[in-house]
DNA sequence: AAATTTAATGAAAATGATTATCATTATAAA
DNA sequence: TTTATAATGATAATCATTTTCATTAAATTT
């Protein structure tokens, strides 16, 4: 459904925003837009470079908290794949939720998302999480299933 | 079947050093020891100032360079908590291998492991595992499984 | 057992991502 | 428009981890 969210930037999320009493500002719409457009997983360094090229007064700072901000909003996923800087990504949003995990190389850092299996992986989730909830008692949020390994060309380069 | 690797610090992993061509020092045996006989997540600077206590002319590099090596050589795991400091724990070794996973507070950094459904888990990894690597061409070497949430002392100061 | 080779160590400095400080600016309400 | 204050951005600070490099000590050879 193009177009649900009207024309520019989208402004899907101000509601969220307005619900909580947050202010809607430039830089918070330049850097949604910006995470909004991609389908990376952008770096707070990623995210800066890009929204300076739209917004140059943008500064470092602001990058860090507003996705500090949008991570405990639950609009954005925060990860962490092992190379020293956090990952982040549209958790939701206009498009369809896509729940998917990633595929790590060890050597190149290249990241590939999957969405296979998702399905029974879902249900035995589902399932474990019911009931470490219930012994452990212990709420749970959310979670991370990542595979760390070697990427096809970084796999054959090492034979 | 203890005693099987003598008496002192545990020696299972001499072998190993040996066969890889390591020399087998002083530091390295302690902070073997140190992991050896916690079984908590402890970080680089846990093992350090516990390794301090037994030998202290260690220094936080070196402690660094071990684990490192360690994680290169699979005799430990590096974790990522999210709270800006790795965590590391024996992977295998004298006692038998234990398989589990980790419930982490988000509020209080709080670290349960668990083993329930490792089974039942396990299975539905090796097919995905399996599949994975056939599609993607992908060599997978390993996996985390986390969930984050609140545990029971967060959960209720919250309400 | 002493000499030799070189991997391993440790002190200190460097790095790099993230966070804190604080004066200034701009959003949203009156 | 005025006002209150949340948000911003430049700068400095933090803090885990790495790098550098002169020194030490395993392991091998004599």
């Amino acid at each position: 459904m193009p177009g649900r969210w009207g024309k520019g930037p989208a402004r899907w999320w101000h509601g969220e925003f307005r619900g909580c009493g947050y202010r809607i500002t430039i830089p918070r719409q330049i850097i949604l837009q910006v995470l909004d457009e991609s389908k990376e997983h952008l770096s707070a360094e990623d995210i800066y470079l890009r929204v300076h090229n739209i917004y140059p007064a943008i500064g470092l700072t602001t990058v860090y908290r507003t996705l500090d901000l949008l991570v405990n909003m639950g609009l954005i996923f925060k990860f962490d794949f092992g190379d020293g800087r956090a990952r982040y990504e549209l958790s939701r949003g206009p498009k369809e939720p896509s729940h998917h995990h990633h595929l790590i190389c060890i050597n190149c850092g290249r990241i590939i998302d999957y969405t296979d299996f998702v399905d029974e992986e879902l249900e035995l989730l589902k399932k474990t999480e019911k009931e470490l909830s219930k012994k452990y008692n212990f709420e749970i949020k959310n979670h991370t299933i990542q595979f760390y390994g070697l990427c096809d060309k970084c796999s054959t380069s090492k034979e």
